[in-house]
DNA sequence: GTAAAAATTGCAGAAAAACGCAAATTATTA
DNA sequence: TAATAATTTGCGTTTTTCTGCAATTTTTAC
């Protein structure tokens, strides 16, 4: 039995009891309970599972979202610092979801008078309380993982509107490649995003420069901003200079 | 039983009842209090309750400031406990919004299989992350007041789907007047959400009987059940006892 | 003030994890 | 195809963690 076959086992074990024993396991697939442990440790440096004293855990039933530590905030409320000059009074701005969008939801001033589009629960409601702005909060199938909105109702409606500017985050960003990620639907609804837009703004910490993913949003020529804390003239941008955007 | 486990079952106690007895845990996970006062302590450091004398006390309950308080949260937390014993394996569920309705969404169990409609934000992040759960959220303006979405998208969406059983808090109830509350949005979005299901569930905490408010969102006789946390034949109740709805 | 209940502390046995190393398997290259 | 390199796996040893028990101290209740 292949690795990757005993992961996909213990990740269906795992979704089906929210809990694993290594000892259990290590009987189940036949293997050495070193083996388990060090298939555990890897399903938990990728995020997938937590590993703990005796086997391991769902990741959502002990962990919930809301209350994980954000990774590399600092460089997330940097380049959410940044995105947010680009917004001017009265605009109509459509945003995505993840931790880089919340930080930029969290810091729009409260006289900022606007209208907010977004397929992200979590960012409506950090913008809710503000007395000026219109909140619009597309509606869809609720994604597990990414945990934005997604789904034909959500392109549908994406496809009525047309906003001023659309800021959003990536997972993968390569200079060759284009704009990256590894979820169907979420790439489906980027692209509607896309598409209701005259700006498009890409946000992403440099950690993700010069990662692909499995499959693409878009390509430079259709984003007109892109955001990063690194300075503009660092060695890992220079790929990028020579485009038509905006570097900040 | 791992560790981390006893301690999420400590949480979810102390989420539901405010207090957790070592001697009572000690029981119910079948280890040594010993065990338990190590987990207690642990959680305690990590800032999650706070232990005592005997037992443990929910944080956000003692010291309210911290968080946003839920006002008469014992009682809600009754009532949503009677709805969640409606909800069947595989019903499609449409919910409203409102604090009574986010602890319901807090006490669904893991393992229910099931599709929820909602138009609070807050009660989708509540439920997004339950493996065997289809969340769809119903998009539209978010209301500032009171957090759930409005407006005519929502009412057309709403119009497009049909569910087997559908959850209301309610601001004002009486005899009488039947269902009332006070934000037009709001009445025109539950007006929409009974007209898309066949049982209506209303849920109030006693104190909000008798009490009308300025806009009628329905009469009983379009309501199915009514929940509230007194005794089925407590004086209050004398008034609804001739209709024909199930008094929880 | 006294007795009962609960907490703390130290300790020991058991279970699990980490580590190093060797054998086996798989992939890469000539 | 053979040889080499890289990865994976299992085993023995050491280290750490977990848990219950007993003795002692502290808190609570009557």
């Amino acid at each position: 039995m292949l690795k990757k076959e005993r992961h996909t086992y213990i990740m269906k074990q795992i979704n089906l009891h929210n809990k694993v024993l290594s000892s259990d396991l290590s009987q189940q697939l036949n293997v050495s309970e070193d083996t388990i442990r060090r298939d555990l440790n890897e399903l938990d440096e990728s995020g997938k599972l937590l590993k703990v004293h005796g086997g391991a855990l769902s990741k959502s039933y002990h962990f919930p979202f809301h209350q994980n530590e954000v990774y590399a905030q600092e460089a997330k409320k940097q380049v959410a610092l940044k995105a947010i000059q680009l917004i001017k009074e009265g605009m109509v701005v459509l945003t995505g979801g993840g931790t880089t969008m919340i930080e930029l939801a969290k810091m729009i001033p409260f006289s900022l008078e606007a209208t907010f589009f977004t397929i992200s629960p979590l960012v409506a409601l950090e913008l809710v309380e503000h007395p000026k702005l219109t909140v619009i909060l597309i509606g869809g199938q609720l994604s597990k993982n990414a945990q934005i909105n997604v789904g034909a109702s959500v392109i549908n409606d994406l496809s009525e509107i047309k906003v001023d500017i659309c800021f959003l985050g990536a997972n993968g960003i390569d200079a060759k490649e284009g704009i990256t990620d590894s979820d169907w639907e979420v790439v489906q609804v980027k692209k509607a995003m896309i598409k209701s837009t005259s700006k498009v703004v890409i946000l992403s910490i440099s950690e993700k420069l010069n990662s692909v993913q499995k499959m693409r949003v878009c390509n430079f020529n259709q984003v007109t901003h892109f955001i990063t804390e690194l300075n503009p003239n660092h060695a890992n941008l220079a790929s990028f200079s020579e485009m038509n955007i905006q570097i900040l």
